[in-house]
DNA sequence: GTGTACTAGGACAAATTTGTCCGATTTATG
DNA sequence: CATAAATCGGACAAATTTGTCCTAGTACAC
């Protein structure tokens, strides 16, 4: 559905916000041990999340990532994907064709809409703050 | 959502399913013509569809694939991914994560297996035939 | 100022997916 | 039997995605 990098952008996006309404400022280190996945490549999707705004950055020693309260509310699921896959899971024919449309559609366009719009209210719909909630009280998780 | 060689398999086979219905007996060649594809990779994953008994495959002069009629009503589209992509669409987390179920979901677990048991639904439920039904009379396309 | 703990970013490497090429084999036809 | 038209299958190549490594730069603490 998601590329790997996507996956470990939400997870990680997803952990920064849980330690960020706790206060606490996260290191690279810490977050990719958290969501269990490769440091490296993790600090490359995290500088993209940084560059769109999604997290914040701050260098140094006591540096690492965090997201403002207010951002936690207001970014949703959808912004984070946007900003690593594009709009590949928006656009694109389910069949792979360049030019299908409602005019011109592939034999499975109606029921592939269908389901890609259900995805889109779902990603547009669920906000850090709700990816959060389980984590708190242990009844969801990040890792393996 | 799908892989090329699924995307490819799936225009590849609704192709065959159309010139069955018409009693025409499909070449490689004519195949990658009409869907758009490239011809030597079009051919891996018509031996992959052989493999699975979704197409029928005949060598020599005058060969070509084709599907039986009755199999064009019975093959459903979910057999044709399965075959090509195995069971990632159904299995596997959103997240990525190799253990996420029920009692230790992910944090968006429900709302993704809502989509996917959609999504799983629609390619259970839509045959062969019905993917020729707008081709035959030019409502649906599987080029560009 | 120096050391230490961080992120930023470029270059590289590995793995996977996508795609090509070519020889072997099969089958119909003359 | 010879030829032509087709699939089969293995080896290879290119492109993309995933992942690593290393250097530079930044900020805090002493």
């Amino acid at each position: 559905m998601f590329s790997k990098a996507c996956e470990y952008g939400i997870r990680a996006a997803t952990y920064i916000a849980s330690q960020s309404l706790e206060g606490r400022r996260v290191s690279l280190k810490e977050i990719a041990e958290e969501i269990d996945s490769p440091v490296a490549f993790t600090a490359k999707i995290l500088q993209q999340l940084s560059r769109n705004k999604i997290v914040a950055s701050s260098k140094g020693a006591y540096g690492g990532f965090e997201i403002e309260k207010s951002n936690i509310e207001r970014i949703k699921l959808g912004q984070i994907v946007h900003a690593i896959d594009g709009d590949k899971v928006y656009v694109g024919c389910g069949l792979g064709l360049k030019k299908c449309n409602a005019n011109k559609p592939c034999p499975v366009h109606d029921r592939f809409v269908a389901i890609r719009d259900d995805l889109k209210n779902m990603l547009e719909a669920t906000s850090l703050r709700e990816m959060t909630m389980g984590l708190e009280v242990g009844t969801t998780y990040l890792k393996r």
